[in-house]
DNA sequence: ACCTGAACACCGTTCAAGT
DNA sequence: ACCTGAACACCGTTCAAGT
C-alpha cells in the first residue's frame, strides 16, 4: 500500500517541519521531496495554510490516541495523568516546529473540522483529569475548568521551552519539573478541601 | 525632542506588528512609514530580525516597569500578584503579536543584553509571588520555581487565546478565569501546608 | 483528474554609488 | 555617517495548457 500523493505532500510537509521548522515548509520544497512540480500541491490544498492544517489534523489524531492509551494503561488514575502529559512533553519536543503548529500558530486556518479534532484531544485528557479528581488526586473543582487550567499550564510550560525562554535562572529547569510541581500543589490544595 | 531614525524604525516595526501581525512587518513597510528608502534599515539594524528583537528589548523593559510599579502600588500582596498578571494580560490582549515576539517566536534572536532585560520583567514578578509566600497566599515551596510555574501557566492561557485556541468548551472562557482558578488552589494549597 | 512551465508580485539582503 | 537605486535569489499563487 502505497501513500497517495496528498499523503506525500503531508508527510513531507511534516518532516520539513521536523527539520527546519516553518520557514522550510515552502511549497517548492514540498513538492520537490514528493517528486512534483512546485505547483502540483494546489491540486489536493487550496495553498500553504491548507497543507499545514492537515499535518495539524493528523498529529492531533495522533495525540488523542496517546492520551487514551495512557488512560486505559494505568488503574492509578495519577499516574495516567503523568502518562498523558509526557507523552504531549515527548511529542512536543521531538517536534517543536509541530507542536507549535498545532498549539500555537495564530495563522493556521481553523476549519470546523481541525476544530473538533484538536478538541477530541483535549477530551481524551479532560477524562484523565475527572479520574484524578475523583480518586482526590486533584481538587473537585468544575472539571473542565480544572483541565483548561492544567492544559493552559503544560502548554505555557513546553511553550517557554520551546521557545529558548526557559532556564534555571527562572525556575524553569525542566518542563517536567514544572508540572510536576503543579501536580503536588493541586494534589497539596484537594487534600485541603477534603482532609 | 524627535525620535532618532532607529528609534522611527522601531515604533514603526511596532505599529505594524499591532496592525497586521509579524507578516506585516516587512523591512520595506517599515520603511515606508519611516520615509526612507526599502533598505536604510540595513545602517541602523544587522538586518529584519535584529530589528524585531529592539522592538522586544523595548517592550520588556515597559513590562518590568509595569511590574513594578503594582509592587509599589499595592500594600497587600495578593493585590500585587492581581495587579501584575492583569497587566500583562492586558498587554497581551491589546498587542497580540508583540507579546508572541517577546514571550514565543523561535526567531527571536536573544543577544545577552535582550536576555537580561527579559530576566529583568522575570525578576521584578517574582519579587512580588515572594510577598505572597511571606503572606501565606502561596504556597511555601522555592520561590523561583513557583515563579516559574505561575509564569509558565499565564504565558499557557494568553498564548491559547491569542492563538485561537481557548473556548469555553476547553474551560479557557477568559485568561483572567483560569489564572484567578490557579490563584485560588495555589492559595488553598498554602493553607493545607500552613493548616 | 492530475500535472507542468511560464509568469506576477512580493520579500530579505547585497552592492556599488552618491552626499 | 547616512542614504539611494539596481540587482539577486527566493517565495506563494495564478493561469494557460497539456495527458
Amino acid at each position: 500500500m502505497r501513500e497517495t500523493t496528498k499523503q506525500q505532500l503531508v508527510s513531507a510537509a511534516s518532516r520539513l517541519l521536523d527539520g527546519g521548522g516553518q520557514d522550510a515548509v515552502t511549497l517548492r520544497a514540498v513538492a520537490e521531496q514528493v517528486g512534483v512540480s512546485h505547483n502540483a500541491p494546489y491540486r489536493h490544498f487550496s495553498g500553504r495554510s491548507a497543507l499545514l492544517a492537515a499535518v495539524a489534523e493528523r498529529d492531533f489524531t495522533l495525540l488523542r490516541q496517546a492520551f487514551e492509551a495512557q488512560d486505559e494503561a494505568h488503574h492509578d488514575a495519577a499516574a495516567a495523568l503523568r502518562g498523558a502529559s509526557d507523552a504531549l512533553i515527548a511529542y512536543a519536543l521531538d517536534h517543536r516546529a509541530r507542536y507549535r503548529l498545532l498549539f500555537s500558530d495564530p495563522d493556521l486556518v481553523a476549519e470546523a473540522s481541525l476544530r473538533q479534532t484538536a478538541f477530541g484531544a483535549f477530551t481524551a485528557f479532560s477524562r484523565i483529569v475527572a479520574r484524578c479528581q475523583q480518586s482526590r488526586h486533584l481538587p473537585r473543582v468544575d472539571p473542565v475548568e480544572l483541565t483548561g487550567l492544567i492544559y493552559a499550564a503544560l502548554h505555557g510550560a513546553i511553550d517557554l521551552h520551546i521557545g529558548g525562554r526557559a532556564s534555571d535562572t527562572k525556575g524553569l529547569a525542566s518542563v517536567q519539573a514544572t508540572v510536576q510541581l503543579l501536580f503536588d500543589l493541586l494534589n497539596g490544595a484537594a487534600s485541603a478541601a477534603s482532609g
